[in-house]
DNA sequence: ATCGCAAATGCAATTCTTTGCATTATAATA
DNA sequence: TATTATAATGCAAAGAATTGCATTTGCGAT
């Protein structure tokens, strides 16, 4: 790996924004700095960062993967399906189960970022009226 | 909803292969029955299913979405993020730790088949080495 | 059997993302 | 500094999946 202006930029984008967003979102702050690079540089970027562990890529449903910066570390999100609303969890709560699993199968354990699905309250009513 | 050929034709395929398939292959086997039908339709289908709990849609880094029924229950699995080697879990591995978020949240869970992602023995060490 | 509605479909266009290949930029080496 | 190897980039094309809109189909009500 070698020392790339348009990671830079990333990075910066996503922990300016400290949310999750998207690969459109993210070359139009990137081009603020570099005007004339190019879409599939972005991507090529966003795969390298992710690989490393620098950020996240999750389909959240929103029509396109999101992206977040990892520097507050690794965390988990619970997801209603239908609304959207995104609920935070501490990635401690799957301690133990990711410890078992590289026990058991001796992997090491990668995933940083689960996505849960579920329905929140009020669309849980909303679903058995028949939305 | 409404009776299906298409929904029938694609639960047939997923049943008979009871493997992780990808549209394209759901699409042949579809076309098997019904020589005129669309992909989109196929993928309108697929949607239907999967909200409906029927099947299940997941990214195996496949390069396309795979697909499953969801007759044998609910399941989830390891895969190794190097060499794609899948590992069969038990949903009840989770079991706990949905009802906890349910309490905690008043969520209703609706994943049913977790992808997480690690890395097998074999490739730990080769990406040490530097793959 | 006929009517009317809502679900399902076909088709084309669009969106999001990846890939192949040639080129450029960086870092290490001689 | 000149050379070489490797990583990053641009560009265009391809691939996967979704969407809008018009049409068809199945189902219940009349
Ligand atoms: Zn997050
Ligand atoms: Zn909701
Ligand atoms: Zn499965
Ligand atoms: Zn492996």
């Amino acid at each position: 790996m070698r020392a790339s202006s348009v990671d830079h930029y990333i990075l910066q984008a996503l922990e300016e924004s400290s949310e999750h967003i998207t690969s459109a979102q993210i070359y139009e702050r990137v081009r603020a700095h570099l005007p004339a690079v190019n879409p599939s540089t972005v991507y090529r970027a966003l795969e390298r960062l992710a690989h490393n562990g620098k950020i996240s890529i999750s389909d959240l449903g929103r029509g396109a993967m999101v992206y977040q910066s990892m520097n507050a570390g690794a965390h988990d999100h619970l997801v209603c399906q239908r609304c959207g609303e995104i609920i935070h969890l501490e990635h401690d709560r799957f301690k133990e189960i990711f410890s078992a699993l590289e026990a058991q199968y001796g992997y090491r354990m990668v995933t940083n970022h689960l996505v849960l699905w579920g329905l929140c309250p009020a669309c849980q009513s909303e679903s058995e009226a028949g939305g």
